[in-house]
DNA sequence: TGAGCGATATGACATATATCATGATTAGTG
DNA sequence: CACTAATCATGATATATGTCATATCGCTCA
């Protein structure tokens, strides 16, 4: 991890209007001004679960994950989150730890922002207070809801559902390079490596998608929607 | 489900302390006389999934569950709740809708305070939109933890794991009625009906647990920690 | 009060998934 | 550039779990 060198400031921030358009210039330059911008490369971990939380954080760019690691130490990936979403939990308004790890998988810009002084904001300006709300709760709803997804499929539907949730929330796009590896993806959808690798392997010699390596091309979007539906 | 009839009030609540103790006498009196009293029986519906989150929900006595219905029409339970829990998720903030079904697992006494008015002493009371948050935050946390302990088990091991549930949250005490169904512990923790009440069983026949119909006694609470945490 | 339905129970069997083994390929690093 | 370790890949087999069938029990309500 690294400091970046990038001049950057909240208010030319593409996410601007996501969070910061209710802050007052004086606002405004409070948060501005406590805020650092670091840089993680693949695999860093960005937080461990038990750290306290003493800053804000709000991914600017990349890709993380957030996951949970059990009593056998295997790793379970709770979700994939893109810029735009919060990875500080609502726990940072009970100033608690980290309720799981964060760990960039591909490049990563993240903004950190003092928790004193996003408390104070926070207390003096509604709006932004609500907004913060919002963002944050969006995070765990989301957890939620993916979990449940991805425990009523078994293997092939889970696959299906993981590829669609790629094309359509991560990337827009029916092409594109596989952000972990075959290890996470059973991570995150709860199966094991294997099965992840060989459920591939299968919805490639069926002709719905095409794999080389890490790149993937959906090639029958309606198919792989079937199979997330029915499997 | 009826209104009750029961006279009461948010000061003599026992969970007062866990909310309304920061709120002003002319808040508390806002609170209070908005504030209706319903009861449900065991089965009843209390929200549906995409009912409008019009008031503020919070469950004196009883036991609920949290629930989502796929689209094979399977029911997931997410979460037991008891009273101190509270039921309206973070939504509320956001006006929006519910994420989820609630239903009464048995007779349940259900406090509905106008969300306009909780808004506006959100609004004015920071101590007490803090508290709120902070004991709403809990219910998904508690979610995302509970669904991540059970998918690291199989089958014994969440049986295990949720009668140890019952055991240290909801009933301290080794003794108790089951409030679920088979079917329903089963949905809770992924698993079919038959194998729950095979596993069930089982335990039965192994000596760790006595079993007369809903009612079971730990009789092996070590040998039960075990299987919790190895299986 | 008894008809009927859901819950509990259990066995036989089918199937999904994990595990183990073994190579090939790729990516990172000195 | 070569070495090492991770990743990807696939088959054989073991195991966990689901499915289907059937029976009893015990409520609930007409």
């Amino acid at each position: 991890m690294k400091p970046s060198n990038e001049i950057s400031s909240c208010k030319t921030c593409v996410y601007r209007k996501l969070l910061f358009d209710s802050l007052t210039e004086e606002e405004y330059q409070m948060v501005n001004s406590s805020r650092k911008e670091f840089i993680y490369r693949r695999g860093e971990i960005i937080r461990r679960e038990g750290d306290p939380i003493d800053s804000f954080l709000y991914l600017r760019s990349g890709l993380i994950k957030l996951y949970k690691t059990d009593r056998n130490g295997k790793d379970h990936i709770l979700s994939l989150n893109k810029p735009g979403d919060f990875i500080s939990l609502l726990s940072i308004f009970s100033n608690s730890v980290y309720k799981y790890s964060i760990a960039a998988v591909e490049e990563t810009k993240v903004c950190d922002i003092d928790l004193v002084i996003l408390h104070k904001v926070v207390s003096t300006n509604n709006k932004f207070a609500l907004r913060v709300l919002n963002r944050m709760s969006k995070v765990s709803d989301d957890i939620i809801e993916s979990q449940f997804e991805i425990r009523q499929r078994q293997v092939k539907g889970r696959i299906a559902f993981f590829l669609l949730f790629l094309t359509n929330k991560i990337y827009r796009s029916h092409e594109f390079r596989l952000p972990i590896t075959r290890r996470e993806i059973g991570e995150l959808i709860s199966m094991t490596t294997e099965n992840t690798i060989r459920t591939l392997s299968e919805f490639k010699k069926d002709g719905i998608i095409s794999m080389e390596g890490r790149t993937i091309n959906i090639l029958d979007y309606e198919r792989i929607k079937g199979i997330s539906n029915t499997g």
